[in-house]
DNA sequence: CATAAATGATATCTCGTTATAGCATATTTG
DNA sequence: CAAATATGCTATAACGAGATATCATTTATG
């Protein structure tokens, strides 16, 4: 950890969407209510349709929409497919072997911690966190 | 959050100095027991010093040697001179604001657990972390 | 004094992430 | 049909962290 801006742009993104669900929204619609350049965000919707959360609409008054549910998509999920979840499997300082003999007290509290993240992580889904926002 | 290489580096030495005390230790020695580029080690080192953690002594036989006590050298310290300690005070996933508006999962339950980490970067000299270690 | 071995300082390279640009294709609308 | 407005695709630029390379300067040692 931490994740990456195209993780969190892409939260930003399906969130958004999640609630906005009954509408197909386009890139340009996005981009005003989003703070993400234009271009990149493009790359990223592009990317969040390969990885089938949403899938396209071409031609005039197209956009993109949800190809799941969006009880079925999890934090996780999203985070999987951008940065991948091995990040979070790693010690907070960076270090491959505890610098520290594996008796610093970063390593248990991180090792919780993390888990408690992964485990919200795995249990919250877009329609979970959809709730009154413009 | 996280932490950058350089951080991790800048641990990674500080510690193993801690843990050599009395010696004055040059690049090359921490180069051969430390797992970090030769050139870039330097550049850290000469961070270090400038960040008034270490101080250098030039010359044939010079090196590295700590210029404060490390029971007053803490890991948030090094943190903070080197990635800066305001990355802990960010969203996890990346966001100014939170785009769940303030009710995601995410929010209570990193902002207690960064609380923790910084506790323990704060409360945790090099002193602490100094044991028997090679 | 000359050499070796160290740091000081700085310029450059690499590489992945982020950002931009442009053209092709699809589709609605008048 | 033609224009407008979408996405698909892809090439390229910008940027920063990390890594490398050089040369100057300092000092111990023989
Ligand atoms: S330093 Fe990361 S677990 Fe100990
Ligand atoms: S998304 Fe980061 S605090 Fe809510």
């Amino acid at each position: 950890m931490n994740f990456s801006k195209t993780a969190s742009y892409s939260l930003n993104i399906l969130s958004y969407m999640a609630n906005h669900e009954e509408d197909q929204l386009s890139a340009s619609i996005l981009h005003e209510n989003l703070d993400i350049p234009y271009p990149y965000l493009r790359q990223v919707l592009s990317n969040l349709s390969k990885s089938g959360f949403i899938r396209s609409v071409r031609g005039r008054s197209g956009g993109f929409i949800f190809s799941r549910k969006k009880e079925e998509i999890y934090l996780a999920d999203i985070i999987e497919s951008t940065d991948g979840l091995a990040s979070l499997n790693q010690c907070i300082l960076g270090f491959k072997e505890c610098p520290f003999n594996n008796q610093c007290s970063m390593h248990s509290l991180w090792e919780s911690t993390r888990n408690s993240i992964l485990k919200v992580l795995k249990e919250t889904s877009l329609a979970d966190i959809s709730r009154r926002r413009d």
